[in-house]
DNA sequence: GAACTATACTTGTCTAGACAAGTATGTGCA
DNA sequence: TGCACATACTTGTCTAGACAAGTATAGTTC
Protein backbone atom coordinates (compact mmCIF):
# COMPACT_ATOMS: atom_id res chain seq x y z
CA UNK A 1 0.00 0.00 0.00
CA UNK A 2 2.74 2.51 0.79
CA UNK A 3 4.63 1.57 -2.16
CA UNK A 4 1.31 2.13 -4.55
CA UNK A 5 1.70 6.09 -3.00
CA UNK A 6 4.91 6.12 -3.09
CA UNK A 7 4.10 5.24 -7.00
CA UNK A 8 1.41 7.68 -6.97
CA UNK A 9 3.14 10.32 -5.48
CA UNK A 10 6.03 9.87 -8.07
CA UNK A 11 3.74 9.78 -11.19
CA UNK A 12 2.19 13.18 -9.73
CA UNK A 13 5.52 14.80 -9.94
CA UNK A 14 6.10 13.46 -13.38
CA UNK A 15 3.25 14.81 -14.28
CA UNK A 16 4.12 17.96 -13.46
CA UNK A 17 7.87 17.50 -14.34
CA UNK A 18 6.71 15.11 -17.54
CA UNK A 19 9.60 12.74 -18.75
CA UNK A 20 13.37 13.69 -18.05
CA UNK A 21 13.85 13.91 -22.03
CA UNK A 22 10.54 16.01 -22.38
CA UNK A 23 11.79 18.19 -19.72
CA UNK A 24 15.24 19.13 -21.51
CA UNK A 25 13.18 19.80 -24.96
CA UNK A 26 11.39 21.96 -22.97
CA UNK A 27 14.04 23.69 -21.52
CA UNK A 28 16.42 23.98 -24.78
CA UNK A 29 12.77 24.65 -26.62
CA UNK A 30 12.47 27.76 -24.18
CA UNK A 31 15.64 28.48 -24.22
CA UNK A 32 16.24 28.85 -28.26
CA UNK A 33 12.75 31.22 -28.20
CA UNK A 34 14.55 33.51 -25.38
CA UNK A 35 17.31 33.85 -28.14
CA UNK A 36 20.07 32.37 -25.44
CA UNK A 37 21.38 31.33 -29.16
CA UNK A 38 21.47 32.78 -32.06
CA UNK A 39 20.94 31.01 -35.37
CA UNK A 40 24.26 28.68 -35.94
CA UNK A 41 25.52 28.98 -32.84
CA UNK A 42 27.03 26.11 -30.83
CA UNK A 43 24.62 24.52 -28.29
CA UNK A 44 25.43 22.46 -25.23
CA UNK A 45 27.28 18.78 -26.18
CA UNK A 46 25.22 16.16 -24.98
CA UNK A 47 28.46 15.34 -22.26
CA UNK A 48 27.28 18.93 -20.99
CA UNK A 49 23.67 18.02 -20.66
CA UNK A 50 24.02 14.67 -19.12
CA UNK A 51 25.70 16.98 -16.73
CA UNK A 52 23.31 19.64 -16.01
CA UNK A 53 20.57 17.69 -15.93
CA UNK A 54 21.76 14.17 -13.81
CA UNK A 55 20.12 11.67 -16.67
CA UNK A 56 21.98 9.14 -18.72
CA UNK A 57 23.45 10.06 -22.03
CA UNK A 58 20.85 8.37 -24.36
CA UNK A 59 17.91 10.45 -22.25
CA UNK A 60 19.83 13.90 -23.65
CA UNK A 61 20.27 12.07 -27.40
CA UNK A 62 16.37 11.34 -27.66
CA UNK A 63 15.77 14.59 -26.80
CA UNK A 64 18.37 16.44 -29.04
CA UNK A 65 17.18 13.72 -31.81
CA UNK A 66 13.45 14.60 -31.47
CA UNK A 67 14.67 19.00 -31.59
CA UNK A 68 17.05 17.96 -34.76
CA UNK A 69 13.67 16.34 -36.03
CA UNK A 70 11.59 19.44 -35.30
CA UNK A 71 13.87 21.48 -37.34
CA UNK A 72 15.23 23.52 -34.19
CA UNK A 73 18.67 22.24 -34.47
CA UNK A 74 21.47 20.75 -36.65
CA UNK A 75 23.92 18.13 -35.62
CA UNK A 76 26.63 17.64 -37.22
CA UNK A 77 28.66 14.37 -35.93
CA UNK A 78 32.09 14.73 -35.11
CA UNK A 79 31.13 18.42 -34.74
CA UNK A 80 28.19 19.42 -32.06
CA UNK A 81 24.88 20.60 -31.86
CA UNK A 82 24.21 24.17 -33.26
CA UNK A 83 20.68 26.29 -33.34
CA UNK A 84 18.88 26.18 -36.58
CA UNK A 85 18.50 28.47 -39.06
CA UNK A 86 15.20 29.46 -38.49
CA UNK A 87 14.96 31.30 -41.98
CA UNK A 88 12.05 29.03 -43.64
CA UNK A 89 8.70 28.28 -42.17
CA UNK A 90 7.71 24.92 -42.34
CA UNK A 91 4.24 23.89 -41.80
CA UNK A 92 2.39 20.62 -42.40
CA UNK A 93 -0.53 20.52 -44.76
CA UNK A 94 -2.99 18.17 -44.70
CA UNK A 95 -4.50 17.04 -47.64
CA UNK A 96 -7.92 15.33 -46.76
CA UNK A 97 -10.48 13.24 -49.33
CA UNK A 98 -12.64 15.76 -50.22
CA UNK A 99 -15.73 13.18 -49.27
CA UNK A 100 -14.31 13.23 -45.48
CA UNK A 101 -13.92 17.17 -45.33
CA UNK A 102 -17.24 17.90 -46.15
CA UNK A 103 -18.85 15.38 -43.63
CA UNK A 104 -16.36 16.28 -41.52
CA UNK A 105 -17.95 19.62 -41.57
CA UNK A 106 -21.48 18.22 -41.30
CA UNK A 107 -22.82 18.82 -44.75
CA UNK A 108 -23.82 16.22 -47.79
CA UNK A 109 -21.06 15.27 -50.58
CA UNK A 110 -22.54 14.56 -53.97
CA UNK A 111 -20.49 13.69 -56.98
CA UNK A 112 -21.41 13.95 -60.71
CA UNK A 113 -18.76 11.40 -62.71
CA UNK A 114 -18.29 13.27 -66.76
CA UNK A 115 -15.94 11.34 -68.24
CA UNK A 116 -14.87 7.97 -66.94
CA UNK A 117 -12.82 5.90 -69.84
CA UNK A 118 -9.61 4.88 -70.70
CA UNK A 119 -8.01 6.93 -73.45
CA UNK A 120 -4.80 6.87 -75.01
CA UNK A 121 -2.51 9.79 -73.25
CA UNK A 122 -1.98 12.87 -74.45
CA UNK A 123 2.39 14.14 -74.93
CA UNK A 124 1.02 16.53 -71.94
CA UNK A 125 -1.06 14.77 -69.79
CA UNK A 126 1.53 11.46 -70.33
CA UNK A 127 4.10 13.41 -69.29
CA UNK A 128 2.80 14.74 -66.09
CA UNK A 129 1.49 11.39 -65.16
CA UNK A 130 5.65 10.34 -65.90
CA UNK A 131 4.20 7.29 -68.66
CA UNK A 132 5.52 7.04 -72.00
CA UNK A 133 3.71 9.03 -74.64
CA UNK A 134 0.65 7.05 -76.56
CA UNK A 135 0.14 4.73 -73.44
CA UNK A 136 -3.46 3.60 -72.49
CA UNK A 137 -4.41 5.71 -69.25
CA UNK A 138 -7.44 6.04 -67.25
CA UNK A 139 -9.09 9.28 -67.33
CA UNK A 140 -11.80 10.50 -64.75
CA UNK A 141 -13.70 13.49 -64.46
CA UNK A 142 -15.49 14.28 -61.29
CA UNK A 143 -17.65 16.98 -59.80
CA UNK A 144 -17.70 17.28 -56.28
CA UNK A 145 -20.51 18.89 -54.61
CA UNK A 146 -21.05 20.94 -50.75
CA UNK A 147 -24.20 21.24 -50.01
CA UNK A 148 -25.46 20.97 -53.75
CA UNK A 149 -23.12 23.44 -54.57
CA UNK A 150 -20.02 22.79 -56.88
CA UNK A 151 -16.84 22.67 -54.89
CA UNK A 152 -14.27 20.88 -56.68
CA UNK A 153 -13.88 19.64 -60.42
CA UNK A 154 -11.30 16.56 -60.50
CA UNK A 155 -9.64 15.87 -63.85
CA UNK A 156 -7.72 12.66 -62.92
CA UNK A 157 -5.36 10.04 -64.69
CA UNK A 158 -4.40 6.89 -63.41
CA UNK A 159 -2.20 4.35 -64.23
CA UNK A 160 -3.50 1.24 -65.21
CA UNK A 161 -0.62 -0.80 -64.18
CA UNK A 162 -1.51 0.34 -60.63
CA UNK A 163 -5.47 0.17 -60.65
CA UNK A 164 -6.71 -1.83 -63.54
CA UNK A 165 -10.19 -2.09 -62.04
CA UNK A 166 -10.36 1.60 -61.45
CA UNK A 167 -12.84 2.42 -63.77
CA UNK A 168 -14.91 -0.64 -62.24
CA UNK A 169 -15.30 1.91 -59.16
CA UNK A 170 -19.09 3.78 -59.10
CA UNK A 171 -17.33 7.03 -58.25
CA UNK A 172 -20.64 8.90 -57.32
CA UNK A 173 -20.36 6.57 -53.77
CA UNK A 174 -16.27 6.11 -53.54
CA UNK A 175 -13.81 8.96 -54.30
CA UNK A 176 -10.82 8.32 -56.61
CA UNK A 177 -8.46 9.27 -53.78
CA UNK A 178 -10.25 7.10 -51.38
CA UNK A 179 -9.92 4.03 -53.81
CA UNK A 180 -6.40 4.57 -54.68
CA UNK A 181 -5.39 5.03 -50.74
CA UNK A 182 -7.03 1.02 -50.72
CA UNK A 183 -4.90 -0.01 -53.85
CA UNK A 184 -1.64 1.43 -53.40
CA UNK A 185 -1.73 2.78 -49.18
CA UNK A 186 1.81 4.06 -49.24
CA UNK A 187 2.57 6.47 -52.06
CA UNK A 188 5.06 10.18 -52.07
CA UNK A 189 3.43 12.84 -53.11
CA UNK A 190 4.26 16.08 -55.06
CA UNK A 191 1.80 19.15 -55.49
CA UNK A 192 1.33 22.15 -56.11
CA UNK A 193 -1.05 24.94 -55.24
CA UNK A 194 -1.44 28.31 -57.67
CA UNK A 195 -4.32 30.50 -58.65
CA UNK A 196 -5.71 30.47 -62.49
CA UNK A 197 -8.28 30.82 -64.48
CA UNK A 198 -10.69 27.63 -65.51
CA UNK A 199 -10.79 26.38 -68.34
CA UNK A 200 -14.31 26.32 -70.45
CA UNK A 201 -15.26 23.37 -69.79
CA UNK A 202 -14.15 23.30 -66.01
CA UNK A 203 -15.71 26.94 -65.87
CA UNK A 204 -19.03 25.00 -67.12
CA UNK A 205 -18.77 22.37 -64.75
CA UNK A 206 -18.39 24.78 -61.56
CA UNK A 207 -21.05 27.31 -62.67
CA UNK A 208 -18.25 30.14 -63.41
CA UNK A 209 -17.39 32.06 -65.85
CA UNK A 210 -14.05 31.78 -67.28
CA UNK A 211 -12.78 35.09 -65.89
CA UNK A 212 -13.47 33.95 -62.71
CA UNK A 213 -10.10 33.20 -60.65
CA UNK A 214 -9.85 29.71 -59.19
CA UNK A 215 -7.42 27.85 -56.79
CA UNK A 216 -5.79 24.80 -58.87
CA UNK A 217 -4.22 22.16 -56.87
CA UNK A 218 -1.90 19.61 -58.92
CA UNK A 219 -0.90 16.16 -57.41
CA UNK A 220 0.91 13.75 -58.45
CA UNK A 221 1.67 10.63 -56.32
CA UNK A 222 4.06 7.74 -57.13
CA UNK A 223 4.50 3.83 -55.71
CA UNK A 224 8.04 3.03 -55.74
CA UNK A 225 8.73 4.76 -58.59
CA UNK A 226 5.84 3.69 -60.71
CA UNK A 227 3.37 6.54 -61.23
CA UNK A 228 -0.10 6.15 -59.78
CA UNK A 229 -1.66 9.45 -60.64
CA UNK A 230 -2.31 12.92 -61.62
CA UNK A 231 -5.01 14.87 -60.73
CA UNK A 232 -5.89 18.75 -61.15
CA UNK A 233 -8.29 19.92 -58.42
CA UNK A 234 -9.91 23.25 -60.05
CA UNK A 235 -11.90 25.06 -56.74
CA UNK A 236 -13.71 28.32 -57.11
CA UNK A 237 -12.41 31.08 -55.19
CA UNK A 238 -13.84 31.87 -52.28
CA UNK A 239 -15.55 28.79 -51.53
CA UNK A 240 -11.75 26.61 -50.97
CA UNK A 241 -8.73 27.34 -48.55
CA UNK A 242 -6.34 25.48 -47.53
CA UNK A 243 -5.42 25.51 -43.95
CA UNK A 244 -2.36 24.51 -42.33
CA UNK A 245 -0.46 25.19 -38.70
CA UNK A 246 2.80 24.93 -37.46
CA UNK A 247 3.66 24.30 -33.95
CA UNK A 248 7.46 23.71 -33.21
CA UNK B 1 45.84 -1.30 -41.90
CA UNK B 2 44.35 -4.51 -41.46
CA UNK B 3 42.06 -2.59 -38.84
CA UNK B 4 41.46 -0.01 -41.18
CA UNK B 5 40.40 -2.58 -43.98
CA UNK B 6 38.14 -4.60 -41.92
CA UNK B 7 36.40 -1.14 -40.60
CA UNK B 8 35.68 -0.09 -44.06
CA UNK B 9 34.46 -3.61 -44.95
CA UNK B 10 31.99 -3.32 -41.76
CA UNK B 11 30.97 0.43 -43.74
CA UNK B 12 30.27 -0.93 -46.76
CA UNK B 13 28.25 -3.81 -45.41
CA UNK B 14 26.29 -1.50 -43.03
CA UNK B 15 26.06 0.94 -46.38
CA UNK B 16 23.82 -1.63 -47.63
CA UNK B 17 22.28 -3.04 -44.83
CA UNK B 18 21.70 0.80 -43.19
CA UNK B 19 21.37 0.41 -39.20
CA UNK B 20 19.39 -2.02 -37.55
CA UNK B 21 16.82 0.67 -36.66
CA UNK B 22 16.53 1.60 -40.07
CA UNK B 23 16.50 -1.90 -41.48
CA UNK B 24 13.08 -2.69 -39.20
CA UNK B 25 11.51 0.40 -40.09
CA UNK B 26 12.41 -0.02 -43.95
CA UNK B 27 11.03 -3.95 -43.50
CA UNK B 28 7.43 -2.82 -41.80
CA UNK B 29 7.13 0.00 -44.50
CA UNK B 30 7.53 -2.15 -47.34
CA UNK B 31 5.04 -4.94 -45.48
CA UNK B 32 2.59 -1.86 -44.91
CA UNK B 33 3.00 -0.84 -48.60
CA UNK B 34 2.18 -4.75 -49.57
CA UNK B 35 -1.17 -4.32 -47.31
CA UNK B 36 -0.28 -7.00 -44.99
CA UNK B 37 -1.79 -4.96 -42.38
CA UNK B 38 -4.85 -3.58 -43.29
CA UNK B 39 -5.96 -0.32 -41.29
CA UNK B 40 -6.60 -0.80 -37.98
CA UNK B 41 -5.12 -4.52 -37.86
CA UNK B 42 -2.57 -5.24 -35.08
CA UNK B 43 1.31 -5.61 -36.12
CA UNK B 44 3.82 -7.51 -34.60
CA UNK B 45 5.02 -6.41 -30.74
CA UNK B 46 7.72 -5.26 -29.84
CA UNK B 47 9.40 -8.50 -28.25
CA UNK B 48 8.25 -10.57 -31.79
CA UNK B 49 10.04 -8.17 -33.64
CA UNK B 50 12.67 -7.90 -30.72
CA UNK B 51 12.82 -12.03 -31.22
CA UNK B 52 12.54 -11.97 -35.25
CA UNK B 53 15.68 -9.35 -35.87
CA UNK B 54 18.01 -10.44 -32.97
CA UNK B 55 18.49 -7.14 -31.37
CA UNK B 56 17.65 -5.13 -28.60
CA UNK B 57 13.88 -3.99 -27.64
CA UNK B 58 15.11 -0.33 -28.04
CA UNK B 59 16.21 -0.75 -31.23
CA UNK B 60 13.01 -2.50 -32.03
CA UNK B 61 11.21 0.49 -29.77
CA UNK B 62 13.12 3.14 -32.24
CA UNK B 63 12.11 2.08 -35.21
CA UNK B 64 8.41 2.19 -33.67
CA UNK B 65 8.13 5.50 -32.23
CA UNK B 66 9.97 6.80 -35.67
CA UNK B 67 7.34 5.18 -37.50
CA UNK B 68 4.50 6.23 -35.04
CA UNK B 69 5.86 9.38 -35.66
CA UNK B 70 5.38 9.24 -39.26
CA UNK B 71 1.55 8.45 -39.42
CA UNK B 72 2.40 5.28 -40.68
CA UNK B 73 1.41 3.32 -37.30
CA UNK B 74 -0.93 3.84 -34.24
CA UNK B 75 0.69 2.69 -30.43
CA UNK B 76 -1.37 2.09 -27.41
CA UNK B 77 0.68 1.47 -23.81
CA UNK B 78 -0.74 -1.51 -22.70
CA UNK B 79 -2.56 -2.61 -26.02
CA UNK B 80 -0.47 -3.27 -29.04
CA UNK B 81 0.81 -1.46 -32.30
CA UNK B 82 -1.67 -1.01 -35.31
CA UNK B 83 -1.34 -0.10 -38.55
CA UNK B 84 -2.80 3.51 -38.86
CA UNK B 85 -5.89 4.87 -40.86
CA UNK B 86 -4.32 6.10 -44.23
CA UNK B 87 -7.35 8.59 -45.22
CA UNK B 88 -5.91 11.57 -44.41
CA UNK B 89 -3.01 13.13 -47.17
CA UNK B 90 -0.25 14.85 -44.86
CA UNK B 91 2.08 16.87 -46.57
CA UNK B 92 4.84 19.15 -45.55
CA UNK B 93 5.02 22.57 -47.18
CA UNK B 94 7.36 25.18 -46.39
CA UNK B 95 7.03 28.60 -46.22
CA UNK B 96 10.09 30.13 -47.10
CA UNK B 97 11.38 34.01 -46.72
CA UNK B 98 10.64 35.52 -49.96
CA UNK B 99 14.06 37.08 -50.09
CA UNK B 100 15.75 33.82 -49.33
CA UNK B 101 13.40 31.60 -51.97
CA UNK B 102 14.28 34.57 -55.02
CA UNK B 103 17.59 34.48 -54.55
CA UNK B 104 17.97 30.46 -54.20
CA UNK B 105 16.40 30.67 -57.60
CA UNK B 106 19.67 32.99 -59.07
CA UNK B 107 17.36 36.31 -59.28
CA UNK B 108 17.36 39.51 -58.14
CA UNK B 109 15.08 40.91 -55.31
CA UNK B 110 14.32 44.26 -54.89
CA UNK B 111 11.72 45.61 -52.76
CA UNK B 112 9.28 49.15 -52.25
CA UNK B 113 8.20 50.60 -49.57
CA UNK B 114 4.61 51.74 -49.78
CA UNK B 115 3.08 52.30 -46.01
CA UNK B 116 5.44 51.87 -42.83
CA UNK B 117 3.69 53.72 -40.02
CA UNK B 118 2.00 53.27 -36.62
CA UNK B 119 -1.57 53.57 -37.09
CA UNK B 120 -4.94 52.64 -34.60
CA UNK B 121 -5.78 49.00 -35.77
CA UNK B 122 -9.25 49.13 -37.41
CA UNK B 123 -11.91 46.67 -35.95
CA UNK B 124 -11.22 43.90 -38.90
CA UNK B 125 -7.47 44.45 -38.41
CA UNK B 126 -7.19 44.00 -34.94
CA UNK B 127 -9.09 41.30 -35.22
CA UNK B 128 -7.12 39.77 -37.63
CA UNK B 129 -4.30 40.41 -35.42
CA UNK B 130 -5.38 38.91 -32.16
CA UNK B 131 -5.21 42.38 -30.31
CA UNK B 132 -8.37 44.76 -28.88
CA UNK B 133 -9.67 47.26 -31.05
CA UNK B 134 -8.18 50.69 -31.43
CA UNK B 135 -4.32 49.22 -30.52
CA UNK B 136 -1.70 50.88 -31.74
CA UNK B 137 -0.13 48.63 -34.48
CA UNK B 138 2.39 48.44 -37.25
CA UNK B 139 1.15 48.69 -40.44
CA UNK B 140 3.73 47.98 -43.76
CA UNK B 141 3.13 47.46 -47.60
CA UNK B 142 5.76 46.19 -49.66
CA UNK B 143 6.07 44.98 -53.15
CA UNK B 144 8.56 42.48 -53.76
CA UNK B 145 9.87 41.88 -56.82
CA UNK B 146 11.48 38.98 -58.45
CA UNK B 147 14.20 40.11 -61.56
CA UNK B 148 12.14 43.83 -61.65
CA UNK B 149 8.88 41.58 -62.08
CA UNK B 150 6.25 42.22 -59.05
CA UNK B 151 5.63 38.61 -57.25
CA UNK B 152 4.05 39.76 -54.32
CA UNK B 153 2.27 42.86 -52.28
CA UNK B 154 3.31 42.02 -48.79
CA UNK B 155 0.32 43.55 -46.31
CA UNK B 156 1.43 43.24 -43.12
CA UNK B 157 0.35 44.31 -39.40
CA UNK B 158 2.71 43.83 -36.68
CA UNK B 159 2.19 44.16 -33.00
CA UNK B 160 4.22 46.83 -31.33
CA UNK B 161 4.47 44.81 -28.00
CA UNK B 162 6.75 41.74 -29.73
CA UNK B 163 8.71 44.23 -32.24
CA UNK B 164 8.94 48.05 -30.83
CA UNK B 165 11.73 49.09 -33.66
CA UNK B 166 10.18 47.16 -36.44
CA UNK B 167 9.53 50.79 -38.30
CA UNK B 168 13.27 51.34 -38.06
CA UNK B 169 14.02 48.55 -39.89
CA UNK B 170 15.04 49.51 -44.21
CA UNK B 171 12.64 47.17 -45.63
CA UNK B 172 14.29 47.85 -48.97
CA UNK B 173 17.39 45.71 -47.43
CA UNK B 174 16.00 43.28 -44.94
CA UNK B 175 12.50 41.40 -45.34
CA UNK B 176 9.39 42.02 -42.33
CA UNK B 177 9.68 38.13 -42.00
CA UNK B 178 13.52 37.73 -41.77
CA UNK B 179 13.98 40.62 -39.21
CA UNK B 180 10.83 39.36 -37.29
CA UNK B 181 12.40 35.94 -37.01
CA UNK B 182 15.04 37.54 -35.42
CA UNK B 183 13.10 39.41 -32.53
CA UNK B 184 11.03 36.03 -32.18
CA UNK B 185 12.76 32.85 -32.83
CA UNK B 186 10.17 30.77 -31.90
CA UNK B 187 6.22 31.09 -32.86
CA UNK B 188 3.20 28.89 -34.24
CA UNK B 189 1.81 30.13 -37.32
CA UNK B 190 -1.61 29.42 -38.93
CA UNK B 191 -2.03 30.32 -42.70
CA UNK B 192 -4.33 29.83 -45.20
CA UNK B 193 -4.64 30.08 -49.05
CA UNK B 194 -7.17 30.85 -51.44
CA UNK B 195 -7.49 32.42 -54.73
CA UNK B 196 -9.42 35.52 -55.62
CA UNK B 197 -9.35 38.66 -56.99
CA UNK B 198 -6.88 41.35 -55.56
CA UNK B 199 -8.16 44.84 -54.18
CA UNK B 200 -7.87 47.95 -56.37
CA UNK B 201 -4.55 49.31 -54.71
CA UNK B 202 -2.91 45.72 -54.83
CA UNK B 203 -3.66 45.34 -58.73
CA UNK B 204 -2.33 48.82 -59.09
CA UNK B 205 1.02 47.95 -57.11
CA UNK B 206 1.32 44.32 -59.06
CA UNK B 207 0.48 46.17 -62.59
CA UNK B 208 -2.74 43.93 -62.72
CA UNK B 209 -6.14 44.41 -63.12
CA UNK B 210 -8.61 43.84 -60.72
CA UNK B 211 -10.30 41.12 -62.73
CA UNK B 212 -6.99 38.88 -62.38
CA UNK B 213 -7.10 36.37 -60.24
CA UNK B 214 -4.71 36.25 -57.19
CA UNK B 215 -3.28 33.88 -54.77
CA UNK B 216 -3.65 35.42 -51.33
CA UNK B 217 -1.67 33.76 -48.67
CA UNK B 218 -3.04 34.60 -45.07
CA UNK B 219 -0.75 33.80 -42.48
CA UNK B 220 -0.83 34.44 -39.02
CA UNK B 221 2.23 34.45 -36.23
CA UNK B 222 1.98 33.79 -32.03
CA UNK B 223 4.59 33.33 -29.78
CA UNK B 224 3.11 31.87 -26.59
CA UNK B 225 -0.01 33.35 -27.07
CA UNK B 226 1.20 36.60 -27.80
CA UNK B 227 0.36 37.63 -32.05
CA UNK B 228 3.53 39.13 -33.61
CA UNK B 229 2.09 39.97 -36.86
CA UNK B 230 -0.61 38.92 -39.34
CA UNK B 231 0.01 39.13 -43.46
CA UNK B 232 -1.72 38.84 -46.22
CA UNK B 233 0.56 38.56 -48.76
CA UNK B 234 -0.89 38.81 -52.33
CA UNK B 235 0.64 36.79 -55.40
CA UNK B 236 -0.46 37.45 -59.72
CA UNK B 237 -1.57 34.12 -60.51
CA UNK B 238 0.98 31.63 -63.02
CA UNK B 239 4.23 33.77 -61.20
CA UNK B 240 3.72 32.24 -57.38
CA UNK B 241 2.86 28.76 -56.83
CA UNK B 242 3.60 26.69 -53.51
CA UNK B 243 5.04 23.36 -53.81
CA UNK B 244 5.51 20.46 -51.05
CA UNK B 245 5.95 16.47 -50.88
CA UNK B 246 4.81 13.99 -48.82
CA UNK B 247 7.37 11.17 -48.30
CA UNK B 248 6.44 8.26 -46.02
C1' DG C 1 56.04 25.41 -45.06
C1' DA C 2 53.60 20.97 -46.09
C1' DA C 3 52.11 16.55 -45.01
C1' DC C 4 51.21 13.15 -41.76
C1' DT C 5 49.74 11.45 -37.06
C1' DA C 6 48.05 11.07 -32.51
C1' DT C 7 44.59 12.77 -29.61
C1' DA C 8 40.56 14.62 -27.81
C1' DC C 9 35.99 15.62 -28.49
C1' DT C 10 31.80 15.22 -30.87
C1' DT C 11 27.49 12.66 -32.43
C1' DG C 12 25.33 7.92 -33.95
C1' DT C 13 23.94 3.68 -32.53
C1' DC C 14 23.27 -0.59 -29.91
C1' DT C 15 22.84 -3.57 -25.67
C1' DA C 16 20.81 -5.87 -21.60
C1' DG C 17 18.34 -4.97 -18.08
C1' DA C 18 15.10 -2.49 -15.20
C1' DC C 19 10.81 -0.33 -13.53
C1' DA C 20 6.45 2.08 -14.53
C1' DA C 21 1.98 2.16 -16.27
C1' DG C 22 -2.01 0.94 -19.24
C1' DT C 23 -5.09 -2.91 -20.77
C1' DA C 24 -7.34 -7.32 -21.14
C1' DT C 25 -8.55 -11.59 -19.20
C1' DG C 26 -9.32 -15.26 -16.22
C1' DT C 27 -10.31 -16.62 -11.33
C1' DG C 28 -12.45 -16.70 -7.10
C1' DC C 29 -15.65 -14.83 -3.93
C1' DA C 30 -20.01 -12.87 -2.48
C1' DT D 1 -24.73 -13.04 -11.85
C1' DG D 2 -21.65 -9.43 -10.64
C1' DC D 3 -17.64 -7.59 -8.60
C1' DA D 4 -12.74 -7.53 -6.93
C1' DC D 5 -8.28 -9.11 -7.77
C1' DA D 6 -4.28 -11.35 -9.61
C1' DT D 7 -1.87 -12.16 -13.80
C1' DA D 8 0.02 -11.68 -18.24
C1' DC D 9 1.07 -8.87 -21.87
C1' DT D 10 1.60 -4.52 -23.89
C1' DT D 11 4.05 0.07 -24.58
C1' DG D 12 6.87 4.09 -22.30
C1' DT D 13 10.94 5.37 -20.40
C1' DC D 14 15.52 5.40 -18.23
C1' DT D 15 20.31 3.63 -17.17
C1' DA D 16 25.29 2.68 -17.58
C1' DG D 17 28.21 1.30 -20.57
C1' DA D 18 30.15 0.25 -25.04
C1' DC D 19 31.95 0.81 -29.75
C1' DA D 20 31.86 3.24 -34.22
C1' DA D 21 32.68 7.09 -36.91
C1' DG D 22 33.29 12.06 -38.12
C1' DT D 23 35.98 16.35 -37.09
C1' DA D 24 39.31 19.59 -35.37
C1' DT D 25 43.69 20.50 -33.48
C1' DA D 26 48.22 20.17 -31.70
C1' DG D 27 52.43 18.14 -32.49
C1' DT D 28 55.81 15.74 -35.38
C1' DT D 29 58.34 14.68 -39.32
C1' DC D 30 60.00 15.57 -43.90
Amino acid sequence: MSSRLQSNAQFKTNAIAAAPFERIKLHLKARLADGDWSPGALMPSEAELVSEFAVSRMTVNRALRELQLEGLIDRVQGVGTFAAQLNRVSSTLTIRDIHEEIVSRGHTHRATVHVAREEVASASAAARLGVAANTQVFHTLIVHYENQVPLQCEDRYVNPVCAPDYLSVDFTQVTPTHYLLDVAPLWEAHFSVEAGLPTAREAKLLGLKTSDPVLIVSRRTVNRGIPITQARLVHPAGHYQIEGAYTP
